[in-house]
RNA sequence: GCGCAGGUGGCAGAGCGGUCAAUUGCAUUAGACUGUAAAUCUAACGCCCAUGUGGCUACGGGGGUUCGAAUCCCUCCCUGCGCA
């Protein structure tokens, strides 16, 4: 293959946009010649090839004639993830209760982990890190959020109590969540405040050490979080610690998962329109600086829509993030009823935002996952939405079903011989053949295999519902099987 | 038989003169969980009307002291341990 890098290495940014995309375009699928390209011209090529109509690493295969569901192929470096898809949350690197050698168990296709949880639990360790493919004993694709997430379920979340057992709400007198600012003469005060020390900047690790188990935390209510518009306080046990949108995408560059995502910061429906502005604004210049940081051109990196509850500023986000040289799109700040939020709401966030995305490119999105919520999800044309429900709610008790959720730890469960859903396939279902009257025993006895059983079943319930989600659009019947499936749902 | 220690709500176990219908844990019941502060959290848990700084019955049985007793005294019953 003949390139000529001289003359791109000539030429400027600019006019490298308009006239190399071909070129880059060939650089970018050709290891050998990749090699010979330097960091800086790296980065560039990154940028263009997003620019190019044709995607090559997603493949839409089928779209559903009434809806804008959508079938397709989303290849990685470590295999392909059939869409739509659901996304089984690893967070530190684990799916909890769940042994890696038994995840081809459960259908699942794609892991996402977290960039905060890990970048403080493995601190220095990240310069010689491993990879997370390695660590986690998983050679198929993965994904890491960014910490965006933090920057809300830390701060103003947890000052509101929001998504947690819904005991803070309503929040009646907002504060514009930026930490500990109790005044408006506060939060400018604190916003004023310099970002970072410039030792930190420099050694992007530094501060950090390996953690004993987080205490900090204890205590409930308190904002941990102080956002600035370079990036974001935390407060540890180590005192502050300072992640931003460079330090986030080299953190995830280090961790080395397939799909990374930009540095954002997530508001609620509880915010109002002027802090939501600034915050999307501020979610905003960190995409681009998210684009910018990135050093390596083996991951997608999907850039996230905010906006709120404001019809104008999810468009304005769309519209601004879908323009964006992202490989994929996130939608973010998406929420269900526990953060106070009407389920319609979500509705809208998807009718207002997904117009705006670029139709051949993959969307995700965040942190939603109830069986209706997918559906709608699907419905509106997303293609991978990751959510703790499954394995979060494993661990409690609830068992999901194509009949419904139930708590398997009630009493009208003892000795019940009954399955945990018949002609299921997973381990719980299948080849241990569990009823819900031991599984019941097991939590009862606070047994571990009890999370573990249902684990297993919840996570391949879902992966499997996506599954005949995702074989009924190829078939051009998503629509029915949608409305056979949700009417079988007993409340 | 004597000595010692005890008998408290489904269980365990606090309280040892008023603020005790009684701490706490377990159990039970109900609810929650949506980019994991979570194998977790919240609430109810004697009975009755259910509006309450509401009524009633309760800390082995009975009796007593006291304005007032789960708490002090007497007595009976029961349990455990030790000694005969």
């Amino acid at each position: 293959m003949q390139l000529d890098l001289k003359g791109l290495e000539q030429c400027t940014t600019s006019s490298f946009l308009s006239s190399s995309l071909e070129k880059a375009y060939i650089l970018l699928h050709d290891a050998s010649s990749r090699k010979k390209v330097s960091s800086l011209w790296e980065n560039c090529f990154i940028v263009c090839i997003s620019y190019i109509n044709e995607v090559s690493y997603f493949e839409i295969v089928k779209k559903d004639s009434s809806t804008d569901a959508r079938a397709g192929i989303l290849k990685t470096p470590h295999g392909e993830v059939r869409t739509p898809s659901y996304v089984v949350v690893g967070t530190d690197a684990a799916v909890r209760c769940v042994p890696s050698e038994e995840l081809p168990h459960t259908k699942t296709q794609l892991i996402i982990a977290n960039t905060y949880h890990l970048w403080r639990t493995l601190g220095k360790k990240l310069e010689t890190f491993e990879g997370l493919h390695k660590r986690m004993k998983w050679n198929s694709p993965l994904m890491t959020d960014s910490g965006g997430f933090q920057v809300f379920s830390f701060g103003f979340g947890r000052e509101h109590g929001m998504g947690k057992m819904g005991n803070a709400l309503p929040v009646r007198k907002l504060s514009v969540g930026t930490g500990r600012a109790s005044s408006p003469a506060d939060e400018a005060a604190l916003r004023s405040r310099p970002a970072r020390p410039d030792s930190c900047r420099d050694t992007k690790l530094a501060g950090l050490r390996e953690l004993p188990p987080d205490n900090f935390l204890a205590g409930r209510g308190k904002n941990l979080v102080r956002v600035t518009d370079d990036g974001v306080y935390f407060s540890t046990e180590d005192g502050e610690q300072y992640l931003d949108a460079e330090l986030s995408i080299y953190i995830q560059e280090k961790l080395g998962a397939d799909i990374i995502v930009a540095f954002d910061e997530p508001t609620s429906p509880l915010h109002d329109h002027a802090y939501t502005k600034e915050s999307l604004e501020r979610t905003h210049r960190w995409a681009i600086r998210s684009l910018k940081a990135r050093a390596r051109n083996d991951q997608l990196m999907y850039g996230v829509v905010q906006g709120g509850a404001f019809e104008d500023l999810r468009k304005e986000s769309a519209e601004f993030i879908g323009k964006q040289p992202f490989e994929g799109f996130a939608i973010g700040g998406s929420y269900g009823e526990s953060m106070g939020a009407p389920r319609e709401q979500m509705l809208s966030v998807l009718r207002w935002s997904v117009p705006y995305l670029p139709k051949e490119k993959p969307r995700h999105l965040l942190g939603i996952g109830r069986i209706e919520d997918v559906f709608d999800a699907v419905e509106h044309g997303m293609d991978t939405f990751d959510c703790v429900i499954p394995t979060r709610e494993a661990r409690h008790g609830s068992l999901w079903t194509a009949k419904g959720r139930f708590d398997v730890r009630k009493g009208s469960f003892e000795g019940s011989r009954e399955p945990i859903e018949e002609g299921c396939g997973c381990i719980a279902c299948g080849e241990k053949n569990i009823t819900r009257g031991e599984l019941r025993e097991l939590f009862k006895s606070k047994n571990m295999e009890a999370g573990h059983l249902a684990s297993l079943h919840n996570v391949y319930f879902f992966n499997n519902l996506l599954e005949r989600v995702r074989d009924s659009i190829l078939e051009g019947e998503f629509s029915k099987f949608r409305d056979r499936f949700l009417s079988n749902i007993h409340r």
